[in-house]
DNA sequence: CCCGAATATATGCGTTTGCATACATCTCAA
DNA sequence: TTGAGATGTATGCAAACGCATATATTCGGG
């Protein structure tokens, strides 16, 4: 084993169990009653991107099998948070994008969630950690390099405003 | 907002990102057909610890809620990879440790696993920053500061060879 | 222009998950 | 000692998930 892969390997691990520490103490905060955790970052994500995503972009943010995501969309669209649309540049595709109903109660859960996170981070971290910890994830969840780049070039990130 | 708020959520969001981008290449992997990478988890957790551990405890460390997790032992048991035994000291408790069988095949998917990490890793971060996300990532995973100290002190990380 | 391959999403189906709650055991104050 | 509450795990059940595959649309070579 050379030597990197142990590096990266103690990486990926400290990361998994920060992740799921911070992820199990968020999770007990009391509100997601009316929408659950994942289905909350759906519609993060969509409430980040001005217009409306396509499914398979959508999938890309959410840790879900594609028919998950499909059908997850479905009963929120049931419950009127989000909206398909079809796309006229490719039939096959559908876009979507939060309801105006969905915007308030992304914003809503969104603000106490905020708080949740700020309890659970800024008590384990300084500022100047949090800054370097957002630099090096925003590293880690770029394009592979030396991956060919599919897809229009988009910018990922239009709130950069650290 | 307070600014350390901002920072925390900058860093969260962060962190959610980089982990579903690299967990979603690892999962492309074509190493998974016989245990799952949540099966996975469970099984390395338990190859880390020389001590059999509680389902409490394994529950700590695994994002399931309680009964998935009870159930993933049951049916790992069943697949004569995990042993459940009964604590001596706490009648109500498990304990659960991996058979040889189990140890071996966490030994066979982990060799395979671990190039994958590193494949994923190291071409995104160099070896200092592999080794500064660690750190901070071993931080945030660590007790929130002001939460009073359950459990008998043990040290969570043995393998602190970095 | 056409047809096979590629792409985007949806659906059938068995498995796994989470929530609520039951059950078993332990703790500790009275 | 005893019983009420706390703690650790298991179970009933509906919802959600992933895999395999179906359907619909687009792309591209001939």
């Amino acid at each position: 084993m050379q030597p990197d892969t142990a590096l990266a390997n103690h990486a990926w691990e400290a990361l998994l169990s920060a992740h799921a520490v911070v992820m199990k103490e968020l999770a007990d905060d009391d509100i997601w009653q009316q929408i659950s955790m994942r289905e909350y970052d759906v519609l993060y994500t969509l409430s980040k991107h001005p217009e409306p995503l396509r499914l398979g972009e959508l999938n890309r943010h959410v840790l879900l099998s594609q028919p998950a995501l499909s059908r997850m969309v479905d009963r929120l669209a049931a419950r009127g948070l989000v909206q398909r649309s079809v796309d006229p540049a490719d039939a096959r595709s559908i876009r979507v994008s939060l309801t105006e109903e969905g915007r308030d109660r992304q914003r809503e859960i969104g603000r106490m969630h905020a708080r949740g996170v700020a309890r659970a981070v800024t008590a384990r971290l300084t500022p100047d950690q949090l800054r370097h910890l957002t630099v090096l994830c925003r590293e880690l969840a770029g394009p592979r390099p030396g991956t060919p780049n599919h897809h229009p070039t988009t910018t990922m990130y239009e709130d950069v405003r650290s």
